[in-house]
DNA sequence: GGGGAAGCTTGACGCTTGTCAAAGCGGGGT
DNA sequence: ACCCCGCTTTGACAAGCGTCAAGCTTCCCC
C-alpha cells in the first residue's frame, strides 16, 4: 500500500476496495491525472461521533457527502418533534443529493456510530464532471440509483404487510453488509426498533413482535441488536410474491 | 407566433409557456445558439393514445421523455399481474430517469389520456450538457427534484392515515393543475379509484369511502371523476400536523 | 460498581382499513 | 340508440396493526 501521504482520495479508494461494487464509490475508470484533479476537490475528511449531525434539514446545500466508514440515518422531522426515517446508509454511499434541487438540505443526516465522511463541494464537482465525462455519467447514475432505491421503498410501504417489510429489511441489510465484505448472516443492527419501525412505516411494538415471530419459527435468532439469519430462504419466500423483491 | 416550422423545440417552449414554473421544462437560460443545439438533439415528438405505453419496464434505456401535453401514470408490475402505481405525471415533467442507473427502464409509463411527448436521447443530452453548463445543472436539479418527490411520497405512505393521504393527493393535483394554468378547485381526475388507491397504498373501496366522507362534510363535491374543492383549508388542516405537508 | 433512563418484549383491547358482496350508474362501441 | 361491461358506491364483517400498559433488560454515566 504505497504512497498514502496526504491523499484524501486514497482513503476513498481504500474504502472502495472494501466494496465488491465499485460503483458505490467515485473514482471509477479515471486515469492518474483525473484522479489528481478529483483529489484536489475533495475536502479533508471529517470524523463524526455517534449522534452527531452530518447536515440538517434547512441548512444551505453546498456539498455532497461520501461515507468512508460508519453508519448513518437520514430523517425528516415535523413541528411536533416526531421524525420519519427515510433511509439507513453505509460506507461508500453518497448523501445529500436531495439538496441539489432547492439548494437546501431536505433532511437530517445523523451518525448511528462513529463515522468518517468526505465532503464533495458540489459546484466544484459539477465543473470537474464537465471535464471528465465518465465522472459526469457516474453522477447521473448515482442519482438515478437513489431514485430507484426510493421507489423500491415506496413499493414496500404501499404493498407489503408487516412481516414482509421486516423480511425485506433484514435481507437488504444482509446483502449490503455482504457487499462490503462483512458476514451476511450474523450482524449487529445499529438502529433502534423505533427507527426501524419509522423507516418501515410500522410501530416499534410491531417490529419487536414480528422479529419474535421469525425467531419462534426458527428463521432467525434475535438477541437485542445482534441478529443471526438461519433460513434466508424462508424470508425470501415471504416476499417472493411482491414486486421487485430484491433489495436496492 | 413566428417561424414555427420544423422546430421541435418550439413546441417545448410552447408547452413551457403554459407553466408558471419554467423549471419544469428544459430550455432555461439558454441563448439562441444553445437552443439550436438542443433542438437538434430532441427527436420528433410522438403522439400516444390513451392506454399506450411510452416505455416498459425491462426495455433498454436510451432516452428520457418530456411530456408536452397529456397525462401519464408510471407503475411497476409483479409476476402475478398486480401493479403498483409509482406516480402520476403532467405536462412539463420528465420521465425515465430511473433507467439511467442500470440502462434499463425500471417501470412502465402509460398514457391516461391522448398525449404528446418529446424524446431526449440520453447520451446526446449528456454530451450536450457538458457544453452547456446551465443545462447540466438543470439536469442535476431535475433528478434531485425527483428524489425529493419520491421521499415526500415515502412520508405519505409511512406516516399518514387514509383521509390524510387523500387530502394530500387532492391538494397536490390541485396545485399542479394551477401551476399549469388550469382551475385549481374544479377538475377531472384522469385515473380510476383503483389507480389512486394503488398510488396511495389503499384499496379502491377506501378511496371511494373517504371521498364520500369529504363530500358529506361539505369539503368537496364528487361526481365520479369530476372533483370540486370547496374548503381547501379543511383539507390542509387534515395534513397540517404531518411532516412536509406541502406537495412536491 | 451502582443507579437511572432508555430501549425492548409481551399482553389485552380497539380502531382503521381490507375483504367480500351486491347493486347502481355511466360510457363506449357496435 | 341500445346494450354490455367496467367503474363506483355502499354495507357488513374480519383481520391486521396501533394503542395503552406493565415489567424487564441493558447500557451509559456518574
Amino acid at each position: 500500500m504505497p504512497e498514502q501521504n496526504n491523499s484524501h482520495l486514497h482513503a476513498l479508494k481504500v474504502s472502495c476496495s472494501n466494496c465488491t461494487l465499485r460503483e458505490l464509490c467515485l473514482p471509477v475508470g479515471l486515469n492518474r491525472d483525473e484522479l489528481a484533479q478529483l483529489d484536489a476537490v475533495i475536502r479533508q475528511s471529517r470524523r463524526l461521533k455517534r449522534g452527531e449531525y452530518m447536515f440538517r434539514s434547512g441548512e444551505a446545500f453546498k456539498s455532497l457527502f461520501a461515507i468512508r466508514t460508519g453508519f448513518f440515518k437520514t430523517c425528516m422531522s415535523s413541528q411536533d418533534g416526531r421524525e420519519q426515517v427515510t433511509g439507513f446508509h453505509m460506507s461508500g454511499e453518497l448523501l445529500g443529493m436531495d439538496g441539489i434541487s432547492a439548494n437546501v438540505h431536505g433532511c437530517d443526516a445523523i451518525a448511528l456510530e462513529d463515522s468518517e465522511v468526505c465532503e464533495l463541494p458540489f459546484t466544484r464537482m459539477q465543473s470537474l464532471s464537465r471535464d471528465i465525462p465518465s465522472l459526469q455519467h457516474h453522477f447521473y447514475r448515482l442519482m438515478s440509483r437513489e431514485i430507484v432505491r426510493d421507489q423500491s421503498i415506496m413499493l414496500l410501504l404501499g404493498n407489503m404487510k408487516a412481516d414482509e417489510r421486516l423480511a425485506a429489511f433484514l435481507l437488504n441489510v444482509s446483502s449490503r453488509l455482504a457487499t462490503r465484505g462483512f458476514a451476511a448472516n450474523d450482524f449487529i443492527l445499529r438502529m433502534s426498533r423505533e427507527e426501524i419501525g419509522s423507516f418501515l412505516g410500522l410501530k416499534l411494538e410491531t417490529v419487536s413482535r414480528t422479529l419474535s415471530k421469525f425467531q419462534q419459527q426458527g428463521w432467525i435468532k434475535v438477541d437485542h441488536k445482534h441478529i443471526q439469519l438461519y433460513q434466508t430462504d424462508e424470508l425470501k419466500n415471504l416476499i417472493s410474491g411482491c414486486i421487485h423483491a430484491q433489495s436496492h
